[in-house]
DNA sequence: TCAAAAGTGTTGCGGCTACACCCATGC
DNA sequence: GCATGGGTGTAGCCGCAACACTTTTGA
Protein backbone atom coordinates (compact mmCIF):
# COMPACT_ATOMS: atom_id res chain seq x y z
CA UNK A 1 0.00 0.00 0.00
CA UNK A 2 1.29 3.35 -1.27
CA UNK A 3 0.80 6.29 1.40
CA UNK A 4 0.47 9.90 -0.01
CA UNK A 5 3.46 12.12 1.79
CA UNK A 6 1.95 15.37 3.01
CA UNK A 7 4.94 17.22 2.61
CA UNK A 8 5.57 17.31 -1.02
CA UNK A 9 3.51 17.85 -3.98
CA UNK A 10 4.16 18.08 -7.75
CA UNK A 11 2.85 20.60 -9.64
CA UNK A 12 2.58 20.67 -13.54
CA UNK A 13 2.19 23.34 -16.24
CA UNK A 14 0.51 22.04 -19.24
CA UNK A 15 1.47 24.04 -22.41
CA UNK A 16 -0.01 23.83 -25.44
CA UNK A 17 -0.24 25.20 -29.48
CA UNK A 18 -3.11 25.46 -31.22
CA UNK A 19 -1.37 26.72 -34.27
CA UNK A 20 -1.88 29.86 -33.50
CA UNK A 21 -1.54 30.61 -29.34
CA UNK A 22 -0.23 29.14 -26.45
CA UNK A 23 -2.42 27.67 -24.01
CA UNK A 24 -2.60 26.57 -20.60
CA UNK A 25 -4.26 23.04 -19.34
CA UNK A 26 -6.24 24.07 -16.13
CA UNK A 27 -8.44 22.49 -13.87
CA UNK A 28 -11.37 23.54 -11.83
CA UNK A 29 -11.40 23.55 -8.29
CA UNK A 30 -14.63 21.68 -6.85
CA UNK A 31 -16.76 24.06 -5.13
CA UNK A 32 -17.08 24.05 -1.55
CA UNK A 33 -20.26 22.72 -0.12
CA UNK A 34 -20.68 26.14 2.80
CA UNK A 35 -19.50 28.10 -0.57
CA UNK A 36 -21.53 30.72 -2.45
CA UNK A 37 -23.74 28.47 -5.24
CA UNK A 38 -24.22 31.93 -7.20
CA UNK A 39 -20.39 32.09 -7.23
CA UNK A 40 -19.43 31.00 -10.82
CA UNK A 41 -17.22 28.10 -10.06
CA UNK A 42 -14.44 29.02 -12.33
CA UNK A 43 -11.66 28.87 -9.43
CA UNK A 44 -9.02 27.02 -11.80
CA UNK A 45 -6.03 25.91 -10.66
CA UNK A 46 -2.79 23.69 -12.27
CA UNK A 47 -3.30 20.17 -12.46
CA UNK A 48 -0.90 17.99 -9.22
CA UNK A 49 -0.88 15.79 -6.44
CA UNK A 50 0.89 14.92 -3.30
CA UNK A 51 3.00 12.09 -4.05
CA UNK A 52 3.11 8.54 -3.05
CA UNK A 53 6.21 7.36 -0.65
CA UNK A 54 7.43 5.09 -3.15
CA UNK A 55 7.16 7.11 -5.80
CA UNK A 56 10.03 8.94 -8.05
CA UNK A 57 9.01 13.15 -7.99
CA UNK A 58 9.31 12.47 -12.09
CA UNK A 59 6.85 9.33 -11.77
CA UNK A 60 4.62 11.03 -9.80
CA UNK A 61 4.19 13.98 -12.38
CA UNK A 62 3.54 11.22 -15.55
CA UNK A 63 1.36 9.84 -13.31
CA UNK A 64 -0.58 13.33 -12.99
CA UNK A 65 -0.31 13.79 -16.92
CA UNK A 66 -1.32 10.60 -17.90
CA UNK A 67 -4.47 10.21 -16.01
CA UNK A 68 -5.33 13.80 -17.23
CA UNK A 69 -4.29 13.98 -21.07
CA UNK A 70 -4.49 10.39 -21.91
CA UNK A 71 -1.35 10.44 -23.63
CA UNK A 72 2.37 8.77 -22.54
CA UNK A 73 5.72 10.14 -23.11
CA UNK A 74 5.33 13.27 -23.06
CA UNK A 75 7.91 16.02 -22.42
CA UNK A 76 8.51 16.73 -18.63
CA UNK A 77 10.48 19.21 -16.88
CA UNK A 78 11.17 19.99 -13.96
CA UNK A 79 12.17 23.62 -13.38
CA UNK A 80 11.77 25.06 -9.94
CA UNK A 81 10.44 24.68 -6.33
CA UNK A 82 8.11 26.96 -5.00
CA UNK A 83 8.75 26.33 -0.89
CA UNK A 84 7.39 29.35 0.83
CA UNK A 85 6.13 28.42 3.69
CA UNK A 86 3.02 30.59 3.66
CA UNK A 87 2.30 29.68 -0.12
CA UNK A 88 -0.94 28.07 1.27
CA UNK A 89 -2.01 30.71 3.43
CA UNK A 90 -5.74 31.65 1.38
CA UNK A 91 -8.47 30.88 3.73
CA UNK A 92 -10.59 30.28 0.95
CA UNK A 93 -8.06 27.75 -0.84
CA UNK A 94 -6.83 26.21 2.29
CA UNK A 95 -10.34 25.59 3.32
CA UNK A 96 -10.65 24.02 0.13
CA UNK A 97 -7.62 21.66 0.33
CA UNK A 98 -8.70 20.84 4.53
CA UNK A 99 -11.77 19.51 2.94
CA UNK A 100 -10.67 17.39 -0.28
CA UNK A 101 -7.59 15.97 1.62
CA UNK A 102 -7.74 13.23 3.66
CA UNK A 103 -4.74 14.52 5.13
CA UNK A 104 -3.82 16.71 7.87
CA UNK A 105 -2.48 19.49 6.05
CA UNK A 106 0.81 20.87 6.44
CA UNK A 107 3.51 22.59 4.95
CA UNK A 108 3.70 21.54 1.68
CA UNK A 109 6.72 22.23 -0.69
CA UNK A 110 5.81 21.82 -4.19
CA UNK A 111 8.31 20.52 -7.02
CA UNK A 112 7.06 22.07 -10.88
CA UNK A 113 6.96 20.87 -14.04
CA UNK A 114 5.97 21.93 -17.09
CA UNK A 115 5.13 19.76 -19.92
CA UNK A 116 4.62 20.26 -23.54
CA UNK A 117 1.59 18.13 -25.33
CA UNK A 118 0.44 17.72 -28.92
CA UNK A 119 -2.71 19.77 -27.98
CA UNK A 120 -4.39 18.00 -30.90
CA UNK A 121 -3.08 14.62 -29.72
CA UNK A 122 -4.62 14.87 -26.07
CA UNK A 123 -7.17 13.02 -25.30
CA UNK A 124 -8.49 14.39 -22.03
CA UNK A 125 -9.74 11.88 -19.18
CA UNK A 126 -13.68 11.59 -19.57
CA UNK A 127 -14.25 12.21 -16.15
CA UNK A 128 -11.93 15.28 -15.80
CA UNK A 129 -13.08 16.53 -19.29
CA UNK A 130 -15.80 18.71 -18.09
CA UNK A 131 -13.28 20.14 -15.30
CA UNK A 132 -10.36 21.09 -17.34
CA UNK A 133 -9.37 24.06 -19.77
CA UNK A 134 -7.68 25.37 -22.36
CA UNK A 135 -6.60 28.89 -21.59
CA UNK A 136 -4.35 31.19 -23.08
CA UNK A 137 -1.10 31.75 -21.16
CA UNK A 138 -1.33 35.60 -21.60
CA UNK A 139 -4.58 35.29 -20.55
CA UNK A 140 -4.53 33.83 -17.04
CA UNK A 141 -7.11 34.50 -14.66
CA UNK A 142 -6.23 34.46 -10.67
CA UNK A 143 -5.76 31.32 -9.60
CA UNK A 144 -5.39 29.39 -6.19
CA UNK A 145 -2.71 29.42 -4.11
CA UNK A 146 0.87 30.25 -5.80
CA UNK A 147 -0.25 28.56 -8.94
CA UNK A 148 0.07 32.29 -10.77
CA UNK A 149 3.87 32.57 -9.66
CA UNK A 150 4.12 29.04 -10.99
CA UNK A 151 3.18 29.41 -14.65
CA UNK A 152 5.03 32.87 -15.12
CA UNK A 153 7.96 30.99 -13.85
CA UNK A 154 7.48 28.14 -16.12
CA UNK A 155 6.65 30.46 -19.09
CA UNK A 156 10.21 32.01 -18.66
CA UNK A 157 11.76 28.58 -18.02
CA UNK A 158 10.00 27.48 -21.36
CA UNK A 159 10.96 30.87 -23.48
CA UNK A 160 15.02 30.01 -22.47
CA UNK A 161 14.56 26.41 -22.71
CA UNK A 162 12.82 26.99 -26.50
CA UNK A 163 15.96 29.18 -27.75
CA UNK A 164 18.53 26.51 -26.98
CA UNK A 165 16.98 23.23 -27.03
CA UNK A 166 14.46 21.67 -29.86
CA UNK A 167 11.52 21.67 -27.42
CA UNK A 168 9.32 23.30 -29.79
CA UNK A 169 8.71 20.59 -31.92
CA UNK A 170 6.89 18.72 -28.64
CA UNK A 171 3.90 21.24 -29.35
CA UNK A 172 3.68 20.46 -32.79
CA UNK A 173 1.84 17.71 -34.34
CA UNK A 174 4.19 15.27 -36.43
CA UNK A 175 3.59 16.86 -39.74
CA UNK A 176 3.54 20.69 -39.46
CA UNK A 177 4.26 23.15 -41.59
CA UNK A 178 6.40 26.68 -41.49
CA UNK A 179 3.93 28.92 -41.01
CA UNK A 180 3.40 26.88 -37.66
CA UNK A 181 6.87 26.75 -36.78
CA UNK A 182 7.12 30.62 -37.35
CA UNK A 183 4.36 31.38 -35.36
CA UNK A 184 4.91 29.10 -32.44
CA UNK A 185 8.34 30.78 -31.77
CA UNK A 186 7.02 34.49 -32.22
CA UNK A 187 4.49 33.45 -30.04
CA UNK A 188 6.41 32.18 -26.99
CA UNK A 189 9.37 34.32 -27.48
CA UNK A 190 7.56 37.46 -27.86
CA UNK A 191 8.87 38.66 -31.44
CA UNK A 192 7.90 38.85 -35.26
CA UNK A 193 10.26 36.63 -37.30
CA UNK A 194 10.97 37.98 -40.90
CA UNK A 195 8.85 35.24 -42.91
CA UNK A 196 11.93 34.96 -46.00
CA UNK A 197 14.54 34.78 -43.44
CA UNK A 198 13.01 32.33 -41.52
CA UNK A 199 12.12 30.04 -44.29
CA UNK A 200 16.13 30.78 -45.42
CA UNK A 201 17.41 29.33 -42.03
CA UNK A 202 14.78 26.78 -41.95
CA UNK A 203 16.13 25.40 -45.12
CA UNK A 204 19.80 25.04 -43.88
CA UNK A 205 18.45 22.75 -41.10
CA UNK A 206 19.02 19.10 -42.11
CA UNK A 207 16.86 17.89 -39.23
CA UNK A 208 13.98 19.56 -40.92
CA UNK A 209 12.84 17.37 -43.70
CA UNK A 210 9.88 18.31 -46.10
CA UNK A 211 7.47 15.43 -46.63
CA UNK A 212 6.24 14.49 -49.62
CA UNK A 213 2.68 15.96 -48.47
CA UNK A 214 0.90 19.03 -48.33
CA UNK A 215 -1.74 20.46 -46.02
CA UNK A 216 -5.12 20.00 -47.45
CA UNK A 217 -8.28 21.54 -46.28
CA UNK A 218 -7.34 25.20 -46.53
CA UNK A 219 -8.86 27.69 -48.94
CA UNK A 220 -5.45 29.23 -49.83
CA UNK A 221 -2.46 27.31 -50.93
CA UNK A 222 -1.54 24.32 -49.23
CA UNK A 223 1.78 24.46 -47.25
CA UNK A 224 4.42 21.87 -47.57
CA UNK A 225 4.50 19.51 -44.61
CA UNK A 226 7.68 19.12 -42.59
CA UNK A 227 8.86 16.93 -39.72
CA UNK A 228 11.63 17.03 -37.07
CA UNK A 229 14.62 14.42 -37.20
CA UNK A 230 15.49 14.14 -33.78
CA UNK A 231 18.41 11.70 -34.63
CA UNK A 232 19.99 13.43 -37.56
CA UNK A 233 19.70 16.50 -34.65
CA UNK A 234 21.30 14.97 -32.04
CA UNK A 235 24.58 13.45 -34.38
CA UNK A 236 25.11 16.76 -35.76
CA UNK A 237 24.15 19.29 -33.05
CA UNK A 238 26.81 21.88 -32.33
CA UNK A 239 27.64 22.55 -28.71
CA UNK A 240 26.03 25.73 -27.61
CA UNK A 241 23.86 26.91 -30.80
CA UNK A 242 20.55 27.77 -31.22
CA UNK A 243 17.76 25.61 -32.51
CA UNK A 244 16.79 28.05 -34.59
CA UNK B 1 10.84 27.54 18.31
CA UNK B 2 11.54 26.20 14.95
CA UNK B 3 11.96 22.72 14.66
CA UNK B 4 13.75 20.76 11.51
CA UNK B 5 11.49 19.60 8.75
CA UNK B 6 12.54 15.90 8.24
CA UNK B 7 11.11 15.58 4.81
CA UNK B 8 12.79 18.60 2.96
CA UNK B 9 16.44 19.16 2.89
CA UNK B 10 18.71 21.62 0.64
CA UNK B 11 22.18 20.97 -0.45
CA UNK B 12 24.53 23.81 -1.94
CA UNK B 13 27.09 22.95 -4.35
CA UNK B 14 29.52 25.85 -3.91
CA UNK B 15 31.77 26.64 -6.77
CA UNK B 16 34.59 28.76 -6.55
CA UNK B 17 38.08 29.84 -9.02
CA UNK B 18 41.63 30.42 -7.98
CA UNK B 19 42.24 31.77 -11.44
CA UNK B 20 42.95 28.70 -13.30
CA UNK B 21 40.73 25.89 -12.08
CA UNK B 22 36.95 25.50 -10.99
CA UNK B 23 36.91 23.97 -7.32
CA UNK B 24 33.83 22.79 -5.23
CA UNK B 25 33.80 23.13 -1.52
CA UNK B 26 33.09 20.01 0.30
CA UNK B 27 33.01 18.90 3.96
CA UNK B 28 34.16 15.75 5.38
CA UNK B 29 31.71 13.48 7.11
CA UNK B 30 32.33 12.52 10.54
CA UNK B 31 33.49 9.42 11.01
CA UNK B 32 31.13 7.08 13.66
CA UNK B 33 32.79 5.96 16.66
CA UNK B 34 32.29 2.23 15.46
CA UNK B 35 33.99 2.71 12.30
CA UNK B 36 37.75 1.63 11.72
CA UNK B 37 39.98 4.12 12.93
CA UNK B 38 42.56 3.17 10.30
CA UNK B 39 40.34 4.23 7.50
CA UNK B 40 41.04 7.73 6.38
CA UNK B 41 38.64 10.20 7.56
CA UNK B 42 38.31 11.63 4.05
CA UNK B 43 34.29 10.92 3.15
CA UNK B 44 33.10 13.57 1.89
CA UNK B 45 29.84 15.45 1.54
CA UNK B 46 27.76 18.68 0.05
CA UNK B 47 27.32 21.17 2.91
CA UNK B 48 23.83 21.07 3.57
CA UNK B 49 20.68 21.19 6.24
CA UNK B 50 17.01 19.75 7.00
CA UNK B 51 15.26 22.34 6.49
CA UNK B 52 13.55 24.48 9.39
CA UNK B 53 9.54 24.68 9.46
CA UNK B 54 9.09 28.44 9.28
CA UNK B 55 11.96 29.02 6.84
CA UNK B 56 11.92 29.78 2.94
CA UNK B 57 13.79 27.41 0.64
CA UNK B 58 16.05 30.10 -0.14
CA UNK B 59 17.03 31.11 3.36
CA UNK B 60 18.04 27.95 4.31
CA UNK B 61 20.77 27.46 1.39
CA UNK B 62 21.61 31.13 2.53
CA UNK B 63 21.70 30.01 5.94
CA UNK B 64 24.11 26.79 5.08
CA UNK B 65 26.40 29.36 3.30
CA UNK B 66 26.61 32.40 5.97
CA UNK B 67 27.88 29.32 7.98
CA UNK B 68 30.14 27.82 6.09
CA UNK B 69 31.68 30.87 4.13
CA UNK B 70 31.22 33.76 5.73
CA UNK B 71 30.31 35.55 3.24
CA UNK B 72 26.79 37.56 2.78
CA UNK B 73 25.16 38.50 -0.51
CA UNK B 74 26.31 35.42 -2.39
CA UNK B 75 25.39 33.97 -5.93
CA UNK B 76 23.00 31.25 -5.13
CA UNK B 77 20.39 29.39 -8.01
CA UNK B 78 18.06 26.74 -7.03
CA UNK B 79 18.76 24.28 -10.16
CA UNK B 80 17.18 20.68 -9.31
CA UNK B 81 15.45 18.50 -7.15
CA UNK B 82 16.73 15.35 -6.08
CA UNK B 83 13.61 12.69 -4.53
CA UNK B 84 14.18 9.24 -5.24
CA UNK B 85 12.69 7.45 -2.55
CA UNK B 86 16.10 5.09 -2.54
CA UNK B 87 19.09 8.02 -2.75
CA UNK B 88 19.54 7.37 0.57
CA UNK B 89 19.90 3.39 0.64
CA UNK B 90 23.82 3.17 1.10
CA UNK B 91 23.64 1.53 4.48
CA UNK B 92 26.94 3.75 5.73
CA UNK B 93 26.01 6.75 4.67
CA UNK B 94 22.36 5.92 5.96
CA UNK B 95 24.22 4.70 9.39
CA UNK B 96 25.88 8.25 9.81
CA UNK B 97 22.54 10.25 9.03
CA UNK B 98 20.87 8.45 11.99
CA UNK B 99 23.83 8.86 14.38
CA UNK B 100 24.30 12.25 13.27
CA UNK B 101 20.24 13.66 12.70
CA UNK B 102 18.76 13.68 15.83
CA UNK B 103 15.53 12.95 13.53
CA UNK B 104 13.90 9.49 12.98
CA UNK B 105 15.43 9.17 9.34
CA UNK B 106 12.87 9.23 6.41
CA UNK B 107 12.77 9.98 2.81
CA UNK B 108 14.24 12.89 2.07
CA UNK B 109 13.64 15.31 -0.79
CA UNK B 110 16.96 17.37 -1.45
CA UNK B 111 16.55 21.05 -3.08
CA UNK B 112 19.57 21.27 -4.88
CA UNK B 113 21.10 25.21 -5.26
CA UNK B 114 24.89 26.13 -7.09
CA UNK B 115 26.34 28.66 -5.15
CA UNK B 116 29.29 31.20 -6.82
CA UNK B 117 32.13 32.40 -4.58
CA UNK B 118 35.01 34.94 -4.64
CA UNK B 119 37.16 31.63 -3.04
CA UNK B 120 39.78 34.90 -2.40
CA UNK B 121 37.15 36.79 -0.39
CA UNK B 122 35.52 33.37 1.45
CA UNK B 123 36.64 33.12 5.27
CA UNK B 124 35.24 30.10 6.55
CA UNK B 125 33.89 29.36 9.39
CA UNK B 126 36.65 28.21 11.67
CA UNK B 127 34.76 25.30 13.52
CA UNK B 128 34.38 23.88 10.07
CA UNK B 129 37.66 25.24 8.62
CA UNK B 130 39.44 21.61 9.40
CA UNK B 131 36.86 19.71 8.04
CA UNK B 132 36.06 21.91 4.43
CA UNK B 133 37.96 21.57 1.26
CA UNK B 134 38.29 22.86 -2.14
CA UNK B 135 38.48 20.03 -4.95
CA UNK B 136 39.03 20.52 -8.36
CA UNK B 137 35.32 20.07 -10.48
CA UNK B 138 36.76 17.31 -12.52
CA UNK B 139 38.91 15.12 -9.52
CA UNK B 140 35.43 14.73 -7.48
CA UNK B 141 36.21 11.83 -5.58
CA UNK B 142 33.21 9.32 -4.78
CA UNK B 143 30.40 11.46 -2.42
CA UNK B 144 28.12 9.75 0.15
CA UNK B 145 24.59 9.32 -1.27
CA UNK B 146 24.22 11.04 -4.72
CA UNK B 147 25.75 13.93 -4.35
CA UNK B 148 28.18 13.02 -6.96
CA UNK B 149 24.97 13.11 -9.40
CA UNK B 150 24.04 16.24 -7.70
CA UNK B 151 27.20 18.00 -8.64
CA UNK B 152 27.52 16.56 -12.10
CA UNK B 153 24.28 17.61 -12.51
CA UNK B 154 24.92 21.42 -11.50
CA UNK B 155 27.88 21.47 -13.70
CA UNK B 156 25.55 20.74 -16.63
CA UNK B 157 23.58 23.92 -15.26
CA UNK B 158 26.10 26.01 -14.36
CA UNK B 159 27.72 25.54 -18.12
CA UNK B 160 24.25 26.34 -19.63
CA UNK B 161 24.26 29.70 -17.74
CA UNK B 162 27.34 31.22 -18.47
CA UNK B 163 26.79 30.93 -21.78
CA UNK B 164 23.99 33.89 -21.58
CA UNK B 165 23.83 35.09 -17.88
CA UNK B 166 26.95 37.20 -16.51
CA UNK B 167 27.67 35.23 -13.35
CA UNK B 168 31.08 34.42 -14.35
CA UNK B 169 31.70 37.56 -12.69
CA UNK B 170 30.57 36.18 -9.36
CA UNK B 171 33.81 33.88 -9.64
CA UNK B 172 35.92 36.43 -10.08
CA UNK B 173 37.63 38.93 -7.68
CA UNK B 174 36.06 42.58 -8.25
CA UNK B 175 39.50 43.53 -10.25
CA UNK B 176 40.62 40.99 -12.69
CA UNK B 177 42.76 40.70 -15.67
CA UNK B 178 41.30 39.59 -18.95
CA UNK B 179 43.91 36.30 -18.76
CA UNK B 180 41.83 35.12 -14.91
CA UNK B 181 38.10 35.76 -17.80
CA UNK B 182 39.68 33.88 -20.05
CA UNK B 183 40.50 31.08 -18.28
CA UNK B 184 37.26 30.80 -16.19
CA UNK B 185 35.39 30.82 -19.53
CA UNK B 186 37.58 28.05 -21.34
CA UNK B 187 37.97 25.81 -18.03
CA UNK B 188 34.05 25.51 -17.51
CA UNK B 189 33.08 25.55 -21.27
CA UNK B 190 35.50 23.07 -22.09
CA UNK B 191 37.06 24.90 -24.95
CA UNK B 192 40.00 27.20 -26.01
CA UNK B 193 39.42 30.72 -26.37
CA UNK B 194 41.53 32.44 -29.29
CA UNK B 195 43.59 35.11 -27.28
CA UNK B 196 43.63 37.60 -29.87
CA UNK B 197 39.89 37.44 -30.67
CA UNK B 198 38.75 37.04 -27.26
CA UNK B 199 40.55 40.31 -26.46
CA UNK B 200 38.68 41.87 -29.14
CA UNK B 201 35.34 41.00 -28.37
CA UNK B 202 35.63 42.00 -24.86
CA UNK B 203 36.84 45.20 -25.55
CA UNK B 204 33.55 45.95 -27.29
CA UNK B 205 31.58 45.59 -24.30
CA UNK B 206 30.97 48.28 -22.62
CA UNK B 207 29.97 46.33 -19.57
CA UNK B 208 33.55 45.32 -19.30
CA UNK B 209 35.37 48.40 -17.93
CA UNK B 210 39.52 48.65 -17.82
CA UNK B 211 40.55 50.65 -14.38
CA UNK B 212 43.08 52.79 -14.25
CA UNK B 213 45.34 50.08 -12.08
CA UNK B 214 47.52 47.10 -13.23
CA UNK B 215 48.09 43.36 -11.23
CA UNK B 216 51.39 43.77 -9.51
CA UNK B 217 53.55 41.14 -8.01
CA UNK B 218 54.06 38.80 -11.15
CA UNK B 219 57.15 38.59 -12.45
CA UNK B 220 55.78 39.20 -16.15
CA UNK B 221 54.19 42.31 -17.46
CA UNK B 222 51.99 43.61 -15.31
CA UNK B 223 47.92 43.03 -16.96
CA UNK B 224 45.31 45.16 -17.24
CA UNK B 225 42.62 45.60 -14.22
CA UNK B 226 39.23 45.47 -15.61
CA UNK B 227 35.44 45.32 -14.01
CA UNK B 228 32.33 44.21 -14.64
CA UNK B 229 29.88 46.93 -14.45
CA UNK B 230 26.39 45.13 -13.93
CA UNK B 231 24.45 48.74 -14.05
CA UNK B 232 25.72 49.01 -18.23
CA UNK B 233 25.29 45.38 -18.60
CA UNK B 234 21.37 45.05 -17.54
CA UNK B 235 20.88 48.42 -19.37
CA UNK B 236 21.71 47.88 -22.26
CA UNK B 237 21.33 44.07 -22.53
CA UNK B 238 19.64 42.36 -25.68
CA UNK B 239 17.36 39.92 -25.15
CA UNK B 240 18.85 36.52 -26.12
CA UNK B 241 22.59 37.64 -26.42
CA UNK B 242 25.61 35.35 -24.91
CA UNK B 243 26.98 37.38 -22.66
CA UNK B 244 30.89 36.64 -23.87
C1' DT C 1 -12.26 36.82 -59.50
C1' DC C 2 -11.29 37.36 -54.95
C1' DA C 3 -9.35 36.39 -50.53
C1' DA C 4 -5.82 34.28 -48.07
C1' DA C 5 -1.64 32.58 -47.14
C1' DA C 6 2.58 30.20 -49.51
C1' DG C 7 6.73 30.86 -51.30
C1' DT C 8 10.89 33.19 -53.27
C1' DG C 9 16.53 36.51 -53.99
C1' DT C 10 19.63 40.11 -53.44
C1' DT C 11 22.48 43.30 -51.10
C1' DG C 12 25.19 45.42 -47.38
C1' DC C 13 27.03 45.09 -42.94
C1' DG C 14 28.92 43.22 -39.06
C1' DG C 15 30.72 39.49 -36.52
C1' DC C 16 33.60 35.37 -36.49
C1' DT C 17 37.81 32.80 -37.41
C1' DA C 18 42.54 32.07 -38.37
C1' DC C 19 46.97 33.47 -37.71
C1' DA C 20 52.49 35.55 -35.55
C1' DC C 21 55.10 38.85 -33.46
C1' DC C 22 56.80 42.61 -30.25
C1' DC C 23 56.43 44.46 -25.37
C1' DA C 24 57.02 45.14 -20.43
C1' DT C 25 58.30 43.35 -16.31
C1' DG C 26 60.89 40.62 -12.34
C1' DC C 27 64.59 37.97 -11.39
C1' DG D 1 69.47 38.96 -20.79
C1' DC D 2 66.07 35.67 -20.22
C1' DA D 3 61.74 33.80 -19.09
C1' DT D 4 56.98 34.80 -18.76
C1' DG D 5 52.75 36.09 -20.03
C1' DG D 6 50.57 40.79 -21.98
C1' DG D 7 49.00 42.86 -25.77
C1' DT D 8 48.10 43.92 -30.80
C1' DG D 9 45.84 43.94 -36.73
C1' DT D 10 44.26 42.02 -41.06
C1' DA D 11 41.71 39.45 -44.45
C1' DG D 12 38.14 36.21 -45.93
C1' DC D 13 33.88 34.16 -45.03
C1' DC D 14 29.42 33.58 -43.38
C1' DG D 15 25.33 34.71 -41.22
C1' DC D 16 21.86 38.20 -40.44
C1' DA D 17 18.64 41.89 -41.43
C1' DA D 18 15.99 44.55 -44.54
C1' DC D 19 12.91 44.57 -48.14
C1' DA D 20 8.03 43.37 -52.13
C1' DC D 21 6.02 40.67 -55.30
C1' DT D 22 4.12 36.35 -57.64
C1' DT D 23 1.75 31.82 -57.00
C1' DT D 24 -1.67 28.56 -55.75
C1' DT D 25 -5.66 27.15 -53.96
C1' DG D 26 -10.92 27.08 -52.27
C1' DA D 27 -15.00 29.40 -52.26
Amino acid sequence: MTRLNPHISVDCVIFGFDGANLKVLLIEREKLPEENPDIPSDILKLPGNLISDTEDLDESAYRVLRELTGLDKIFLKQFSVFGNPNRLDNSNDLEWLRVTSELPVERVVTIAYYSLVKINESNPNESLLSRTKWIEANEIPKLIFDHNQIIDKALDALRKELRTEPIGFELLPKKFTLRQLQNLYEVILGNKLDNRNFRKKVGKLDYLVALPEKENGVNHKPAQLYKFDKKTFYKTRKDAGFVI
